[in-house]
RNA sequence: GGGGGAAUGUCCCGAGCGGCAAAGGGGGCGGACUGUAAAUCCGCUGGCGUACGCCUUCGUAGGUUCGAGUCCUACUUCCCCCA
């Protein structure tokens, strides 16, 4: 269904190519002829970068993990390079500011939290066709700055660097690109010589705005060791109605379950707009393409059921398959049966605690809303329903009857609150 | 080196005669309508407080003033013209 990603009059041949291509990763190559090549010649060993900014990734940042999946389904082998070291310098593609400098503490809690993602979604180990993972600062930090120019510098014009979104950008919008960021670009196409050299690695994939910075990898590998090396890069995706994925006013959409529990995770799938249902069931599943036709094909209402499918299994890729059958059975509870169920996030409140506890602070503790004020202007706008009662006085006491209620913010947002008594168990 | 301009609500863009919690848009959240969708219309979109209230925000640091985003000085970064 996907529009040919390919050049007029080229077919790919080799499994990843095609993969790649049908399932709509595809943006732009270097030379898709000789990637087609290479890949039908061996194992493929491609690499993708990473950031340690955060402690998390976003869903965002899924897609060129999808890619690496893909690869690794396609039989080549997956690098992991984890920028231990150019996060040290910070990639100034696509940002208007510096980014604030990260402590090496910092990046090395962030490596380890992020390498649990990349276990969930790929196969590590030794065999031929397992991922591995590196840290760049073993490299990049172990040259000497008179060393690394002499070897590298002579390959790099500040002519051409100029020329580069990344740069550009900066610069058309009047603000600052500092030299420590300047040569971030060098940094990574140092990274892509050295997997060269070290892994046999032809390929970098990433996302399109990482365009230029994997060229100029290209570039070097040619111009000091004579190699062909390839890139690929991915398209952007935004929703239909072009909002950016994941990433909201509210917070971004994590994968860390710590984050982002895999409810919530299944239901922003779940909330999926219609007209993306398709695209993403091919990007961020591992649903078969006749499968992915079929619930595409639903009209009306129907492309509910493809969205759970969607939900569903794009949770089970990253939670597990247990997580995503508990998150789907507990949305079947809320919102098709109209019932409690324990899938739901809980909060657990105290008798002594829930006291005198305003509807606000309940808001608050529920995560439904950031502050107090915040929570109030939510109630006043008709937003808090406890066990489907909207909530009209954001100052009373909370009233509860039971021992769990269920709470609500908005039409989709469900929490479950539950009372523990222990003031009752000692008459 | 000289001259002229610019930096605004920690999502973005952008108005702002010395009284401003600061116009307007986008985005986000919420309400109505729906299918947990989209489109449309409406509301909200600094923190604390039940509240007339208090606190913190306009590149940075000082100053003038009863009072400064708005005036002055220095600094930082950017743009334009001259050399």
């Amino acid at each position: 269904m996907s529009s040919n990603p390919f050049p007029p009059g080229f077919t790919p041949r080799s499994d990843f190519l095609r993969l790649l291509g049908e399932r709509g990763y595809i943006h732009q190559c270097s030379d898709f002829e000789g990637l087609d090549a290479a890949a039908r010649a061996g194992v493929l060993t491609a690499y993708i970068g990473f950031d340690a900014t955060a402690p998390s990734y976003h869903v965002g940042n899924l897609l060129v993990i999808m890619m690496l999946r893909r690869l690794q389904q396609a039989g080549g082998k997956p690098i992991v390079v984890m920028g231990g070291g150019t996060t040290k310098v910070g990639d100034p593609s696509g940002k208007d500011e510096t980014r604030r400098l990260l402590t090496e503490g910092d990046i090395a809690a962030n490596i380890a939290s992020l390498s649990e993602t990349f276990a969930k979604l790929l196969r590590f180990g030794d065999a031929p066709t397992d991922a591995v993972m590196v840290d760049n600062d073993a490299w990049l930090s172990s040259f000497g700055y008179v060393e690394f120019l002499r070897a590298f510098g002579p390959h790099f014009t500040i002519n051409r660097m100029l020329t580069f979104d990344s740069v550009k950008l900066r610069l058309d919008r009047e603000q600052p690109l500092t030299f420590l960021e300047f040569n971030y670009m060098l940094m990574q196409a140092v990274d892509f010589l050295e997997l060269n050299r070290r892994f046999g690695c032809i390929l970098q994939m990433g996302g399109s705005d990482q365009w230029g910075n994997i060229v100029n990898g290209v570039e070097l590998i040619r111009r000091v060791d004579q190699k062909g090396a390839f890139a690929l890069t991915a398209p952007l995706i935004a929703t239909s109605s072009g909002a950016k994925m994941g990433k909201t006013a509210a917070g971004a959409v994590w994968l860390n379950a710590e984050m982002r529990t895999p409810y919530d995770y299944w239901q922003f799938w779940r909330n999926t707009e219609d007209a993306d249902v398709g695209r993403f069931l091919r990007l961020y599943t591992d649903m078969p393409l006749d499968e992915i036709a079929r619930l595409e094909a639903l009209a009306g209402a129907e492309v509910n059921e493809a969205k759970k499918v969607l939900a569903t299994e794009a949770t089970a890729l990253l939670h597990g398959r247990e997580a995503a059958e508990t998150a789907a059975a507990a949305a079947r509870a809320a919102f098709e049966e109209g019932r409690l169920s324990g899938g739901l996030p809980t909060l657990t409140l105290s008798a002594a605690q829930l006291n005198g506890m305003s509807n606000t602070a309940l808001m608050v503790a529920a995560g439904f809303a950031n502050s107090n004020g915040d929570a109030r202007r939510q109630i006043a706008g008709g937003a808090f329903r406890i066990d489907g009662v909207k909530i009209s006085d954001a100052n009373a006491p909370v009233a509860l009857t039971g021992i769990e209620a269920e709470l609500r913010k908005g039409n989709s947002r469900k929490r479950l609150v539950i009372i523990d008594e222990p003031e009752s168990k000692a008459p």
